[in-house]
DNA sequence: TATAATAAAGGAAACGTTTGCAACAAGAGA
DNA sequence: TCTCTTGTTGCAAACGTTTCCTTTATTATA
């Protein structure tokens, strides 16, 4: 492998200056710099990214943690990121794998997003108090280490709420996520104070973990339980999804006996007859402004707090009772 | 931060048997071992990724190079991959970015497996030449040092014009995929070759690039030219779901007036209506083998070429004519 | 002309590991 | 008692950069 010294003994030079010339610095003169140059391009140089990060101590590569991959939900938001990564001089990794916590106190990455409910705070925490700097996506932090930009989920779960109850639904069923994340704890939280404005309203709560599966299973429940047009407001579109699966063999109609609303409009949900009713909010965007902060985290070292809004968006697959 | 040395210092002992110890090496009493341990634990000793990976020359890390993230498409893949790959003490990233393509020259990843056609292929080569270790997903390469794995996109597209041939229709138009694209490339050879075998079919080609809107594009264009029921070849889903939402807007029918088959068996292609029929295949299984394949590469220094089977799925986006 | 100031280049340490080799001690065999 | 193993540890070089500090050469100033 050829090395800065292997230019500096051909262009006979020290490898101090092959090294002031290869990042420009202006300590050499133009034409022992231009020499270097074409000499390293000629003996087919390649900077070593681990010498130069042992050294500077640093990557120009942030990760982002994610629960798992699936979803064409993740394709916007990482979409986003490495949008203002990239214009930044930064590289985006996505870390996978069970060893992939290990990239950041092992500096192989200069900061982390985390949008993965099964890292732990504490482990987060210390990272923070290490130094490292940490954008959180899931969870609620105060460290001058950390910022956080998260969804509005009390707002769209009650958006949710309301327009079932302006559709005339008195009956409500309210499919959970897991106890784990953050936003199905908050948008579980604001249904219920949501429901307590409603004196008219019954409303029961299902189990569900933000799978397809859990869907069709509280679908079931529903089905056993149905003997009027009731409204289900499902805490994420995947489990609205598992929902549409279920009624689809059988004889109750989302839209006309089941009346469905949903929580981030994943691309299917357009798709689906009818038309997921459900909450929506710009991805790209959330991505965009996590890989903001912790750009200004690295550069300012200044954290911030934010919060993306979320819109109804009306379907049919909620109708007037 | 704390390196070897300190816990060298705070043991009493050199900085080389720290190191051996640390690894696990044979060469060093349990007594001193558990004791260097046991010091390395106290001080919250993390390892430099940076420094082991500038002597050793390795990362374990692999790289997967994708275009886009967009489509739950990639989620399977890169579920099927990270599984193979965590098993063998390997992290997986995804590399994106303008300048990702410098991770594997730069040695900050032990290989990769790519699947971006936007990579040339020249550049693989040379990265091969150098002894790079890659597995193409998405081209045909003969080198030592890349192993390959493709779909059977000959038999996928036979399959499909066969499809529309047995449901008796005549006039097939095909919508193309990028030029750039291999995949694309094998699709149309193969179903200009199907179509060879049906006298009777008239066949025309219409323009496309993946993506949905060249999908509503060309659906326009069978909007204009309509007489009398058409089928078409989506040579994959994403436009087939393009032309859906064209044809939603208009009076014709898919599955009517449109008989249209798609390419992938992406999501969202199960909720439309009707079902559209397509060329499904295990994306967790091809994810998986290429990291298998890559794994063999680097550890047993051998290339293997290999396919990954498709099949049909019926679907009432196809009826009979 | 002597001196100071400026510009260009080189020397060498440091970043944190790994690893071949040398050193040393202790016990075994002769 | 002496040499030979065997087992345990230490030394030091190397991986490829960056950067602080000198040294040397050049030009400007008094």
């Amino acid at each position: 492998m050829v090395s800065i010294k292997d230019i500096a003994k051909q262009a006979g030079v020290s490898i101090s200056t092959v090294s002031y010339a290869l990042n420009g610095s202006p300590k050499v003169t133009k034409e022992t710099s231009a020499r270097i140059l074409a000499i390293a391009k000629e003996l087919n140089y390649i900077p070593s990214a681990a010498a130069r990060s042992l050294k500077k101590r640093e990557t120009k590569i942030i990760g982002i943690y994610l629960t798992d991959y699936s979803g064409a939900f993740y394709g916007q938001l990482l979409q986003g990121m490495m949008e203002t990564l990239s214009e930044n001089g930064y590289e985006l990794i996505v870390c996978s794998g069970k060893e992939s916590h290990r990239f950041l106190p092992e500096r192989m990455i200069d900061g982390a997003i985390i949008l993965d409910a099964t890292y732990k705070t504490e482990e987060l925490l210390s990272h923070a108090e290490r130094g490292h700097k940490l954008v959180v996506m899931d969870r609620r932090m105060d460290h001058s280490n950390i910022s956080q930009v998260l969804l509005d989920n009390k707002a769209g779960a009650t958006l949710a709420i309301d327009y079932l109850a302006e559709k005339g639904h008195q009956k409500i069923y309210v499919v959970k996520g897991p106890d784990i994340s953050f936003d199905a704890m908050q948008r579980l939280e604001a249904v219920q104070k949501a429901v307590q404005r409603y004196s008219q309203i019954e409303y029961i709560e299902l189990q569900g973990d933000f799978n397809k599966l859990s869907g069709e299973a509280a679908a079931k429940r529903v089905h056993q339980e149905f003997s009027e047009p009731v409204g289900v407001f499902c805490l994420n579109d995947e489990m609205a999804i598992g929902m549409y699966n279920y009624f689809s063999r059988t004889n109750l109609r989302v839209g006309e006996d089941v009346h469905i609303i949903g929580f981030d409009n994943i691309e299917v949900s357009q798709y689906v007859q009818p038309r997921l009713a459900t909450i929506n909010y710009s991805k790209h965007k959330w991505g965009a402004l996590a890989s903001e902060l912790l750009l200004n985290l690295i550069k300012k070292q200044k954290n911030e707090h934010e919060r993306i809004n979320v819109s109804l968006i009306e379907g049919d697959s909620v109708r007037n009772r």
